[in-house]
DNA sequence: TAATAGTTTCAATAATTTCTGAATCTTGCT
DNA sequence: AGCAAGATTCAGAAATTATTGAAACTATTA
């Protein structure tokens, strides 16, 4: 029966992708609910991803709620239907960008304030104190303050484009 | 009292390190080492970590042993002393790096097998069947092959001449 | 080789995170 | 307003992950 390879396939990559996520701080409810959206030609009702994952409703409920304050996932409304659906976005690139820049707002951004701040804060000691560790904490913080500079400008550029400009930077086949 | 406050930036530096860790899949003792060790101008001793970090003995052991596999920290040997002494890659860029590498081998590579199975499997199926399916795997697919292409291209390049590369592209300031 | 400083291991426990399901809330239909 | 379909919330339970600490192990020195 054909369909239980399409079936074992969506298994095996939603189960994958739910490990992928724990390892990223993303939980395995969030990360499987996202990728059955991925793959789903349709928007899902809360109740149909309920049964696919045999999880429960409130599970559900609160993995989609993150998801959406991720800006991954949106909600569809059907002219005439009582239940909500969902959809995420389908767009590799976009999806990718999306997860960039909420980690980025959440990670990064916060890093680089606790850095200017120690930073700023051992800047009060005599120059001849804490030598090393200032250096290492400016290091870090220079590193962090051009990763973000540079993501801001990729993130300016059209994926499409993107693609191009690294294509010719690197010359890299297909 | 001056070292004070430098006590003060170390510990709010190894905390906000240690709660950045555990976003990501690190766990914060692992974290917290790092962070210690990062900003440390001398290597330090399994004990001296214990002390600063007010965790265990074995704890510490164990994390040492996740982040010398890691490969970002490394034990020293001091001539003529019995007791070990473990320091932390100090080059930003070089770190970054090293996470990045075990990362990709861990996660991204992993995942490209993945996505390649199922995306062969639906293969088999006859041409009509599962098309988004398929169209949405392969996407990922791809994507996730150019970024792991345009990685083994960045590392290729010296840290130096990747930064002047970028801010050739992008003209940033500074 | 025995004593000992130092390290590692791992079973038990603690802490944290995730999940469940019943109660509550919301919405829209009659 | 009353009813019912559907969604959300959240206290408690379950599962997972991190940490402790005592025993076992491994040099190194005398």
């Amino acid at each position: 029966m054909v369909t239980n390879d399409l079936e074992s396939v969506k298994e095996n990559f939603i189960l994958h992708w739910g490990e992928m996520g724990s390892l990223w701080g993303i939980n395995r409810t969030m990360a499987q609910i996202h990728a059955l959206l991925f793959i789903s030609p349709e928007p899902l009702s809360a109740n149909a991803i309920m049964d696919e994952l045999k999880t429960s409703r409130g599970n559900v409920s609160m993995a989609l709620r993150e998801l959406i304050a991720w800006g991954i996932v949106s909600r569809v409304h059907k002219k005439g239907e009582r239940r909500e659906y969902y959809s995420t976005e389908k767009e590799v690139w976009v999806l990718f960008r999306m997860i960039a820049r909420e980690r980025k707002k959440r990670e990064v951004d916060p890093t680089i304030e606790v850095l200017r701040h120690n930073v700023a804060k051992l800047h009060t000691l005599p120059p001849t104190e804490a030598v090393y560790e200032r250096e290492q904490l400016e290091n870090l913080l220079e590193f962090f303050e051009t990763g973000s500079k540079v993501y801001e400008e990729l993130e300016a550029q059209a994926p499409t484009s993107l693609l191009k400009l690294l294509g010719q930077m690197f010359r890299f086949r297909s």
